[in-house]
DNA sequence: ATCCTCCCCTAC
DNA sequence: TAAGGTAGGGGAGGAT
């Protein structure tokens, strides 16, 4: 993923503006450098690590030192004040207790995983000592104080919980890897690499042995269709064993937690049995039955959940969403994992990019998930599906470290069941004339669309399976389900199935959300509005990353049911909830903070639930359209001599798509790549009109003029849009513009000197500096 | 009929 | 401790 804002939100977008910038520039001096990597043998994952190696160890303290000194670090003879890590192999309890902050103390294994996955792991995956999750408070001590938490009204809230959290991860990198596939395809790339070695190899054997029945099923009609699904298995732990080889073949599981006993939430296991009652009570109010709710947590143990477990933890019982305190119930002997996100993306990067070299003819699901249509690519290939699917696999495994099942048949719902069947790191051909018989034995659950709710109906019926489920009339499951869900299961238990992929990239975007149900304690009506304030901004800052606007704001809050205990079992989980929503149609788009924020003030009003009861929060805006062009760009604006409109003619040079270095596009960011692309294959002529039509180009002129005539402090998010303006002219090789921008700044802004103006000016003059270099090969006079 | 609002459900 | 997001499909029921 990169490091797009509204991944890595900071707080509303904007407040941590130092942070901001800091992490802007050393993006761009990434993105410029003329020496992409500094340490190109992989060196420097160790900067700022000084560690001090204490007893015997393997490898030996000599040979750590070594590794350390290759790879950017440090190696103290004695532990001092600046040793950031002692590392240990054992150490008795006396010597532990003696080396304060066990924290630091790691095992040796650390530094050589390290330089195996060529990056600093997270050491606390490498505690010598795992820390007790809740201080052992002893008779005769003050009570141990838990480490202070953070809450929705604390600054940085936002960004530290978006940063961790694995769902809105999921749900970024799945919608960065569907717009990567349609950037593929608009820049139209004319040779598939992969597909060219196929036909090689085809070639060759052809030679041999003068074959040509390759095709698979000889009376195969030309029309139909083959299409494969693609998925990685058990995604996030078969990224996280590249760099632990040795839990290969364990049980192991992907957790915040490391799964220790907590023995400082006594009450929890009572709490945790209250909130199943009153989640029974209300079952039983909807469905008007005696709906049994498992008992899904353990007294004392772990309420982190399972992101991804290996098949050795299936076998023993563990799933995905399960409790770690529960899995671990079912199999002790599991190992955990942390999360590596920045390891998700690359891998998927890498695995879309394989996919790419034989087609483009890809529906991307999910960073890990796509469908395939191989059709054309088997008939110029000349191979059969699963000779293809064994080349591809193969080719996955080698490029990521990680492997990947296939499925395939003649209809995305065949060869996603298909898949099911392969894992794991399998294939399987469902071919048409078998689904029927297939589908009987399948899980009803294993169809789309089918899932805890209309699986648990259906069983009510006594339908378990898709043959149990053929034998339910259309009619029926239409009254049950509705017209359309009910002919969709109709359809989906006979293996009938004519979806079109969704390859290109004319989707249309209906709604921009963003949503927190974690840490949300809010004591009262100032520090409510403070946090919705915040999270308008981080819509507004989603809506200005994507152009849009909308014409619809809706609020929903989750607030705590009447009988549900005041905290929650899972430490600042939501516990049992009712959901409100709220919206309010307006008569002209916004896309501001400011009015979302207005907006849902006033919708939090109309639900009327008291703050201190709200455990969830969302904004969405809906029923969007393109942001309108303004009516002048702000190139024009800045071209022209300040106080007149009279355009100057622009002394920008064009640039073209061979001028462009590669490596340099694929360092932006999704969305500004996808411009500029756009941009170069229009031959790099864009008008000032068609650069203007851009939303944040338009603020930026907003910014600007704001900033010459009035008295306002800028406001952070002001400087953010310029800062994202110059990032944009820099991308388009805009040099002259770009000095314009900085002219104009400074002789504008300079009686409002503070930090905020100088990172600004600071910015774009980086911004400048190197797009005289990159573009025109001179240094900029400044 | 068709639209709108407020849900619920599903998928990753 | 723990990080329970996000977009889209669709249904119920009322307004037009």
């Amino acid at each position: 993923m990169k490091g797009r804002r509204n991944d890595d939100s900071e707080d509303n977008g904007f407040a941590k503006w130092g942070g901001y910038m800091a992490a802007k520039k050393s993006k761009l001096e990434q993105q410029f450098s003329a020496n992409p990597r500094p340490e190109a043998d992989g060196g420097g994952i160790f900067a700022g690590v000084a560690i001090f190696v204490n007893g015997y160890t393997r490898p030996t303290a000599e040979e750590l030192k070594q590794l350390m000194l290759r790879h950017g670090g440090t190696y103290h003879h004695y532990r001092s004040r600046a040793t950031t890590h002692v590392i240990a192999a054992n150490l008795p309890d006396s010597k532990v207790r003696q080396l304060k902050g066990t924290d630091r103390v790691v095992r040796p294994e650390w530094v050589a995983e390290s330089v195996a996955a060529g990056r600093l792991l997270d050491h606390r995956d490498y505690l010598l000592c795992p820390a007790r999750p809740c201080g052992q408070a002893r008779l005769g001590f003050p009570p141990a104080v838990p480490a202070p938490a953070r809450l929705a009204s604390d600054d940085n809230f936002l960004e530290e919980f978006y940063s961790n959290s694995r769902l809105h991860h999921i749900s970024t990198m799945g919608a960065a890897f569907k717009q990567y596939v349609g950037e593929l395809r608009a820049a139209g790339r004319g040779s598939f690499p992969g597909l060219e070695r196929l036909q090689a190899a085809g070639r060759h054997r052809d030679g041999d042995d003068g074959d040509d029945d390759l095709f698979g099923e000889p009376g195969s009609a030309p029309g139909d269709r083959v299409i494969m699904h693609v998925d990685m298995d058990c995604f996030f732990v078969s990224v996280g064993l590249r760099a632990r080889p040795h839990l290969r073949g364990l049980p192991v599981a992907v957790t915040h937690a490391r799964g220790e006993a907590c023995p400082c939430s006594p009450g929890r296991a009572e709490t945790r049995q209250q909130e199943r009652e009153c989640y029974r009570q209300r079952l039983k109010e909807r469905l008007g039955e005696q709906a049994s709710v498992p008992d899904d947590a353990v007294p004392g143990g772990s309420m982190s959940e399972v992101a991804s477990c290996s098949y050795e933890a299936r076998r023993a019982g563990v799933t995905n969403g399960m409790l770690l305190g529960a899995a671990l119930a079912l199999c002790p002997a599991l190992r955990t994992m942390p999360y590596d996100f920045e390891g998700y993306q690359e891998v998927a990067r890498a695995l879309y990019d394989t996919v790419a070299e034989y087609t483009l003819d890809i529906e991307a699901v999910s960073c890990d998930e796509m469908f395939v249509d191989c059709t054309e690519l088997l008939r110029r290939a000349e191979v059969t599906p699963l000779e293809f699917a064994t080349v591809l696999r193969r080719e996955i495994r080698e490029r990521t470290g990680c492997t990947a099942s296939t499925g395939l048949g003649p209809s995305p719902l065949l060869a996603r069941l298909a898949t099911r069947r392969a894992k794991p790191d399998g294939q399987f051909l469902l071919e048409a004339s078998e689904a029927e018989g297939f589908l009987r034995d399948v899980a009803v659950g294993d169809l789309p669309g089918v899932g805890r709710s209309v699986a648990s109906r259906l069983a009510a019926r006594g339908v378990s399976t898709c043959g149990q489920l053929q034998k339910l009339s259309l009619a029926a499951l239409q009254a049950q389900f509705g017209a359309r869900t009910g002919l969709a299961l109709h359809r989906h238990c006979r293996g009938v199935d004519d979806r079109e992929l969704h390859t290109s990239g004319q989707h249309r975007r209906k709604s921009v959300s963003a949503e927190v149900n974690y840490g949300i304690r809010l004591a009262d009506r100032g520090r409510a509005d403070a946090f919705l304030r915040r999270l308008a901004g981080e819509v507004a800052g989603r809506l200005a990353a994507l152009g849009l606007a909308g014409r619809s704001v809706a609020l929903k809050l989750m607030v705590r049911a009447k009988d549900a205990p005041v905290e929650t079992a899972k430490f600042l989980g939501h516990g049992v909830c009712d959901n409100v929503t709220r919206s309010s149609s307006l008569a002209a788009p916004v896309a501001d903070a400011e009015a979302i924020a207005r907006e849902v003030l006033g919708l939090a009003r109309q639900i009327a639930a008291p703050p201190a009861e709200w455990r969830g929060v969302g904004i969405q805006v809906s029923r969007l359209e393109a942001r309108t062009a303004p009516s002048h760009g702000l190139e024009r604006f800045l071209a022209a001599p300040r106080g007149s409109e009279e355009p100057r003619p622009s002394t920008d040079r064009v640039v073209t798509l061979s001028q462009v270095d590669p490596s340099f596009l694929e360092a932006l960011p999704d969305d500004v790549r996808q411009e500029v692309e756009a941009s170069l294959a229009r031959g790099g002529r864009d008008s000032a009109e068609e650069l203007s039509t851009d939303m944040p180009l338009r603020e930026a002129e907003t910014v600007l003029r704001e900033w010459a005539r009035t008295q306002r402090r800028p406001e952070p998010y002001d400087i953010y849009l310029l800062a994202d303006y110059a990032e944009r002219l820099a991308a388009l090789g805009r040099a002259d513009t770009l000095l314009a921008v900085l002219r104009l700044l400074r002789e504008c802004t300079a009686h409002k000197q503070d930090d905020a103006w100088r990172e600004a000016c600071q910015s774009v003059e980086d911004c400048a500096q190197e797009t005289m270099l990159r573009v025109h090969g001179e240094e900029l006079a400044v």
